[in-house]
DNA sequence: CTGCCCCGTGAAACCGATTTCAACTTCTGT
DNA sequence: ACAGAAGTTGAAATCGGTTTCACGGGGCAG
């Protein structure tokens, strides 16, 4: 049973304490219009009086809303050591606090459409979910298709476009990166992707190809490479590529750790960066700042993504239909391109 | 009211599908052993037919657990940019998942002991509390006081030694750190502090001074800056020390971060690392790898404190006093020193 | 003056579990 | 064969709210 507390505080003692029934209590506290002024004051100086403090649980009970919303990471790759995710996160915990809403926040493999997470998640233990990275959208779709109020950050494939999603414009990213390697003379520009199962790492290879039609270049396959956003990934691409292409002038990473390797392995060849090679990264985290040479950087708006995500599933629960959304890129010049 | 899904699962419907009352349900799921086998499978039968899933908020108001724990992390500057809090947190998520409990994720300001974060925490919403990075710790006195579970990442200072923490061994890793400079033949080691308000900070000052009490060097005062793990706290303060102690031939960082707002800021003043001057680092995160030269660094287990801290909550919530946990340091020796 | 409607209110049902308590079987010992 | 113990079970109370529904009183039209 409950607690032995000295102070229990539920509507039975306001209801006693300003002489009206639980009812009452009740409509006061959810604003209730019909209530007399004089039994709203007396049940707001009781409830001050013993200090009440709502049961969430009963609330939810009763009503079928648990004021908790779940952040679903997939963990595929340890995803919270990427600071991206911690900041994206931190955005949408700032958004549903101001809106009274609780983060649950789910870190864990979704290639499962039946394990833990999904179990936890249809049977009404939370609002409404905002998923993160996600490579597999089944258990999305699952939920999204039960009722459950979804969000999506990063776009969702073709056939998933009635779940409702924010992303950043990666292909306005993508390109704005390898267009400003272009515009600075590169003429065999490289580029070593991201995790391309996923939305945002397309894109970016998008953007890099669409640069290339826009300068009137035509993409050589030889120059991409697949990487997956860890730094050992893309070392030893890098490396690969310079043994393989040694007139590479240029090279677009699809995230910071990225461009760091690549600049690493560059040297590494005994050729120096911008100079022999310009590099361009994405995200600008702290590490385009503290690198040397600092990092030329096409930089997203990391918690704004999250916040976006939060506005969004505000919107769904309050029964509109949020347009999803798609924020803006900047390129961040600095020494290495 | 409720969904007015097709499927709702109750334990009446199990009881009545199971031809047993709500009680023996309640039994067979809670595993009392009176049961008899042939109800037991029966019931289990019946729950598997209509997919049953346990409604938690029901559960919480009867048994006045809620199967959630609060990560509060305190966000005075934005705390989860920093990969450290993410990992942290994600190394909680998992061990608590194992445990079938859940991750409240809370990023706010513990300055105010009367705020959001404490009704919220104080009024059982959450069976626990995990704190970071605690700065006052008025909160916790609060809630600990009133009879919560809390478990502190970090030291707490000597007059709350009685609330249950998890720590890495800060003071060691200090002095490893530093001894190492020594053991290389640095003479006039300089230190760039954390935030010294909190254990951590201070606790790796007090390693540094014990490797030079150690090695029979007396602590120089004006060697000492006090920085706050920013990039660019340790940019300024390394100037600084440069311009004032020009003598200087080995720094020890708090965190890898300002270790490289130090490399920075020594190259900058056309001085070589690790050769006029050697850098170590704490933490073990990527930077250290990924920066040029790469960082010689003191490596904590970041996940792991998390799930140490996870792991004590759980024995709390059983009611056992658990032991309060120091995890050791290890030293990354790589090219920076 | 009567009938009707509206307003404000409280009693009671309800949400979905847990837990108490009493009752019913069945088994044991004598 | 019968009292008492042991083992199972279900009815009902309970947790703390929300919501339905019915009722009493005041205002207004007929």
């Amino acid at each position: 049973m409950a607690d032995s507390a000295v102070t229990r505080s539920t509507y039975n003692e306001i209801a006693e304490l300003a002489q009206v029934s639980k009812a009452t209590v009740s409509r006061v506290f959810n604003g209730d219009p019909r209530v007399h002024p004089d039994r709203v004051s007396a049940v707001m100086k009781a409830a001050k009086k013993i200090g009440y403090r709502p049961n969430r649980a009963a609330i939810a009970l009763s009503t079928g809303r648990t004021g908790l919303i779940a952040v679903v990471i997939d963990d595929e790759i340890s995803a919270l050591s990427d600071p991206f995710w911690g900041m994206v996160t931190s955005g949408v915990s700032r958004v549903l606090m101001e809106n009274n809403m609780q983060t649950l926040l789910m870190v864990a493999p979704l290639d499962d459409d039946d394990g833990a997470v999904s179990h936890y998640l249809d049977s009404n233990e939370v609002d409404g979910a905002i998923f993160a990275q996600v490579h597999k959208e089944g258990l999305v779709r699952k939920l999204a298709g039960k009722g459950l109020p979804v969000v999506v950050i990063g776009t969702p494939s073709a056939e998933s476009r009635d779940i409702h999603f924010v992303d950043t414009n990666n292909v306005a990213g993508g390109f704005m990166g390898t267009n400003h390697l272009f515009k600075i003379g590169c003429k065999n520009i490289a580029t070593i992707t991201g995790d391309v199962e996923a939305s945002a790492g397309l894109h970016r290879l998008r953007g890099y190809e669409q640069a290339h039609k826009e300068n009137g270049v035509k993409v050589n396959k030889n120059l991409i490479a697949y990487g997956n956003y860890s730094y050992e990934s893309a070392k030893i691409l890098m490396l690969r590529l310079l043994a393989s292409n040694p007139d590479i002038d240029g090279v677009f990473a699809a995230n910071d750790v990225m461009a760091l390797a690549a600049i690493n392995a560059i040297e590494e060849r005994g050729k120096r960066v911008p100079d022999d090679i310009a590099v361009v990264g994405f995200d600008d985290t702290m590490l385009s700042q503290a690198s040397r040479p600092s990092l030329t950087t096409v930089k997203q708006d990391i918690p704004g993504l999250g916040a976006a995500a939060a506005e969004s599933m505000m919107q769904l629960l309050s029964g509109q239909k949020p347009d999803s959304r798609i924020l803006s890129t900047e390129l961040i010049i600095r020494e290495s391109a």
